[in-house]
DNA sequence: GCCATGACTCCGC
DNA sequence: CGCGGAGCCATGG
């Protein structure tokens, strides 16, 4: 039998992203296991019709919402990350300290 | 098996 | 800080 797939790694590393907080692509992938995999990781939330699925706490490396402005998608995502009180100007994350990559410490304790 | 596509990332300018 | 190019990886035609 299979050692966990990949896949359920994947949703397993976005579901526990803490109420409040968010993480990477490519964060997400790595903490799977996988790195390198950010697209897949952006692939999977596409297709996953998971509605408890937190993926509204998954951005890019940049902290910005991967979808692009004035898309439905996008302004969902805004809406569900401020009613969890995460701060966003202009579809990007105030929190987010790690100007690279929302490299790790994302879900530790400042 | 090659080519195109994408909720990505890194790097140079 | 915005842009363009290259790398990357899985999927589908």
């Amino acid at each position: 039998m299979a050692k966990s797939d990949p896949q359920a790694r994947i949703l397993a590393a976005v579901r526990a992203i803490p109420r409040g907080e968010v993480a990477g692509y490519g964060e997400i992938a790595r903490r799977a296991g996988l790195p390198g995999r950010a697209r897949w990781v952006a692939r999977l939330l596409a297709i996953s019709e998971d509605p408890a699925l937190p993926w509204h706490r998954v951005l890019r490396s940049d902290g910005r919402i991967a979808f692009p402005p004035g898309s439905a998608s996008r302004e969902e995502q805004a809406r569900r990350l401020r009613a969890e009180g995460v701060a966003l100007v202009d579809g990007r994350v105030q929190a987010a300290r790690a100007a690279r990559t929302l490299d790790a410490e994302v879900w530790g304790p400042r």
